[in-house]
DNA sequence: CGAAAGGTTGACCAAGATCAAAGTGAGTGG
DNA sequence: CCACTCACTTTGATCTTGGTCAACCTTTCG
């Protein structure tokens, strides 16, 4: 049952009655390259951020959901590409608005730094995972960190709930891959090779379920998680 | 010439009268663990922050350079740790003193998220590296980065100077690994091949110059970096 | 001067990448 | 409604990059 705006949100404020973009999977919000003049608020579905080298490697940076911002930068230009994952709904205020609100609202002002400090422990979460990580225990924070952040964004499930261990990727394997520093087709060995051990089951290409979560959780070694220490305990 | 405090530091005015402290190589800052409860501003000198997981494997996450703010977090405990590398002079302060003159001086607090921002924009760089780049790519990022961290750090040096593109590299092999992700032996032979290639010289094991920067910045693809939209241009 | 830590180099190994082929499934047009 | 297509996924075979293990060298420091 969420209550009322979380007081670390109050910046979200600012899109109380933004008007809404509406967009298909794959659709493009933000190109690389554009000027950056807009922010965004998910309100609902699976977005995706990434950066595409000269040389066309692609890393994904990140996947992001409901209450996640979006348009982050100090630049005036976006530096990366963020398009839908599954269809999803994003409301959208100009940047100077934004902005002007922040420096109107210390409290807003202060629950964005929050936010951001936040994601930035995150991020540090990721660069540890890709420089120290083997590929079977990146697909491992991979499917606790997807599971975690569907159950920030829907409100998390019975835990009795057969359902509540099923995580849908809706997301290509490439995009997988892209995102923990593997090829594709490793992705998949991987995910083969988590089922082999027990600690999963394909459901079908989309969606897996979790079956051993502790010693999922164990591999993934999310004790050694910067956003771990957010989290309730036990 | 370094005039007046540059807009975006306005923050650091925080530490105008702060005490110092000195540090020896090697000497740890933060532990990992220890209660968050001071901030501070380099003075003079390279540290180095860094996380090691329950297994003994360690990510470093920076190298940190004068007017760089060190104790970021969002939890009441460090996470990560934070040492010298060369001597070094920091300047302390209570957070809560830092903190509270966020909260008074509304320029102090968009300077500082500002500037949480770049950092942020850093990181995503690096995660670029971790995931998509080769040995050698992240050799020539690395070196690029401390040579321009360098000339940050200490003014830039005349172009025409041989010793501009000397690079010193007062940490270890091993902390170089950790901080792109790969192993002692395999940085060793890195250097080697950037040697053999004409890219760079060894001097002496903490020591190299650049002999061709156009070609290292095109290894290390300089131009896929959110950081260089910050560059001057050229 | 000797020990210890750090660095380099070589030989070998393995995790993951690449190349190739075949299976699966969702969407489209007949 | 069915069949075809195309995109995505999986699996197999092979190769390469970077890791591991080990020896030797260099520098620093006690």
């Amino acid at each position: 049952m969420p209550g009322p705006q979380l007081p670390d949100d109050v910046f979200l404020g600012a899109f109380a009655n933004a008007p809404a973009r509406e967009l298909a999977p794959g659709q493009v919000l933000i190109a690389a390259g554009a000027p950056a003049d807009e922010v965004f608020n998910i309100l609902s579905g699976m977005l995706m951020m990434s950066r595409t080298g000269s040389d066309g490697r692609r890393q994904v940076l990140s996947f992001l959901f409901r209450d996640n911002f979006i348009g982050l930068t100090t630049a005036d230009r976006y530096y990366f590409t963020v398009q839908a994952v599954t269809p999803a709904l994003v409301a959208c205020i100009p940047r100077a608005d934004f902005e002007a609100r922040l420096a109107r609202v210390p409290e807003a002002e202060r629950a964005f730094l929050n936010m951001t400090f936040r994601v930035l422990e995150d991020l540090l979460d990721t660069i540890y995972s890709l420089g120290q990580r083997t590929a079977l225990e990146r697909l491992a924070v991979f499917l606790v960190f997807l599971r975690h952040a569907r159950r920030l964004a829907d409100g998390p499930a019975d835990d009795g709930d057969p359902a509540s261990n099923e995580v849908s990727l809706p997301m290509t394997r490439e995009d997988i891959a892209d995102y923990v520093g593997l090829q594709k087709e490793t992705v998949s060995r991987s995910f083969g090779q988590l089922e082999r051990r027990g600690l999963i089951r394909r459901l079908d290409s989309h969606r897996i379920r979790i079956l051993d979560l502790p010693r999922l959780r164990e591999l993934a070694g999310v004790v050694d998680f910067a956003a771990s220490a957010r989290l309730p305990p036990r």
